[in-house]
RNA sequence: GGGGAGAUACUCAAGCGGCCAACGAGGACGGACUGUAACUCCGUUGGGAAACCUUCGCAGGUUCGAAUCCUGCUCUCCCCCCCA
């Protein structure tokens, strides 16, 4: 993935505050990013090997940092990992066992890579790639309780919202390794205040009490001046958890989540949401913004604002080949029929990917040679539908496809409805696929 | 320890001897509409082409016939007593 950063500096808080991606910010913050060239850093637990597209305004603020001539920093916490940020959970966490950890960090850090270059630009402003795991190591337990406990009372820790839920809730309690959580976190920005100059800490509204703790470690410590600012969390309109879906979540990996689900996960925000993504996801500036909503307000349903949406993401995260061939799939999926020379276009890798995560069944060859018909197809063969009257209820429905192509009772299935060579596409209304192959 | 209420299909919830594969609501799924949407409307929701078969906590029993009555068992909830 290549990035053409602007030829033009630009006011990063100015930006983030017309794309609606303000929370909080420390007072002081916006003079200071004016003044000079800031070094800011955000952190990313590598509770999984890879990102999901929650992670992703993160990696966006990184970049826009970057882009505004400043310099970030991505903190992989592979020592905060091993200790479990209680922020937002209201149950203790089950401590990650080395080897998931180490898998965990290398993932995160690769898709990181393919975001931010750490190789390009001067010094100044070259990105820097980080694992806390390097300086809290050897960091004995004598010494972090000198150089770190000494400085936060146990009072302030108390009056994290984090740890006040914890201690007051009803819940089994909070172990002293989660409530230490705060300082190790604090204690990086002061590592990286100390060490390269880094004077901003950036992340989720959630990491507002783990941030102060930070900068309040920075002033007590150091008699430093360190600021925050925090983004609100990206939520959808109808209250559901965003990035979810049916299938799980979208990933920023194509082993976990194909181009071809990630672009349709885009297509389908609803126009509330994609009013709001389309600033924070993409780096389209406010007027391009501005007129794709009214646009969009114009002829809702030509759906300007997903098709932009979703070509920017798509295309930023997977490059434009693969967004091409998400886009055309989408077309001929969603078309009312397809032709078996639009078929031909797929091949078996490629709907293989489309339809990855969706149920499939093996038949022989031979059971195609004579023809079958819907009922022994769909319920005996496959386990597409649970029973005959299952299949049965659905062709009266009028509810099964065929590659696209709607059946009836009497409709006979055989080797020349083939596509990709050796694939059928069982298909239930509109959403539910069944991917048979014949070998 | 004493007394009471209850356990019905994915969920809630009727039914209290035959007309019950079991009212109704929600959910889910499908169809129409639509923007690959929302809303709305309609339909389906144990198996079986059907005859019919298997289901109403579990096991027995009464009866021509039971989800419905009786006995035992398991589990859930409530009240009193005791304890404090």
């Amino acid at each position: 993935m290549q990035l053409k950063y602007f030829e033009m500096a630009y006011n990063f808080a100015e930006e983030l505050r017309w794309r609606g991606m303000i929370h909080d910010i420390m007072p002081g913050t916006e003079e200071l990013l004016e003044k000079e060239v800031v070094t800011g850093y955000i952190g990313f637990d590598p509770t999984a090997d890879s990102l999901h597209i929650g992670s992703m305004v993160q990696i966006i603020l990184l970049m826009h940092l970057q882009r505004a001539g400043h310099r970030p920093i991505a903190l992989v916490g592979g020592a905060t990992g091993m200790i479990g940020d209680p922020s937002g959970k209201s149950d203790e966490r089950n401590l990650l066992t080395q080897d998931i950890l180490d898998k965990n960090i290398a993932g995160v850090q690769s898709v990181l890579s393919r975001f931010i270059d750490f190789e390009k630009g001067d010094d100044a402003t070259r990105a820097v790639l980080v694992n806390n795991y390097d300086w809290m190591k050897n960091f004995s337990l004598i010494d972090f309780a000198r150089d770190v406990g000494k400085h936060i009372t146990v009072n302030y820790m108390m009056a994290k919202d984090s740890v006040k839920k914890r201690v007051q809730g009803e819940g089994e309690g909070m172990s002293f390794t989660e409530f230490t959580y705060q300082l190790f976190q604090g204690y990086d920005y002061v590592h990286l205040y100390e060490n390269m100059g880094c004077k901003l800490q950036i992340g989720g509204s959630d990491q507002w009490g783990n941030i102060t703790t930070g900068t309040e470690l920075v002033r007590r410590k150091l008699g430093g001046k360190a600021y925050a600012l925090t983004t609100p969390l990206v939520t959808k309109a109808d209250g559901t958890k965003f990035g979810k879906t049916e299938s799980g979540n979208i990933w920023l990996d194509t082993d976990k989540t194909s181009v071809y689900k990630f672009f349709q996960f885009w297509i389908n925000a609803t126009d509330e949401d994609a009013i709001n993504w389309i600033k924070i996801f993409t780096f389209l500036d406010k007027e391009t913004c501005e007129s794709l909503i009214e646009e969009h307000a114009k002829d809702p349903g030509y759906r300007v604002l997903q098709k932009r949406l979703a070509e920017e993401v798509t295309v930023m995260v997977h490059g434009r080949e693969a967004y091409d061939t998400a886009l055309k799939a989408s077309q001929i999926l969603f078309s009312k029929t397809v032709t078996p020379e639009q078929w031909s276009e797929f091949n078996q890798e490629t709907l293989l990917d489309i339809f990855e995560g969706v149920p499939q069944a093996e038949i022989s060859k031979d059971a195609l040679k004579d023809g079958v018909d819907p009922v022994t197809l769909m319920a005996d063969l496959t386990s597409f539908l649970p029973s005959n009257s299952e299949v049965r209820r659905a062709l009266k429905e009028n509810s099964l496809s065929i590659n696209k192509n709607k059946i009836s009772e009497d409709t006979v299935i055989t080797s020349s409805d083939l596509i990709a060579e050796n694939m059928l596409l069982l298909q239930r209304g509109k959403r539910n696929y069944f991917l048979v192959l014949v070998k």
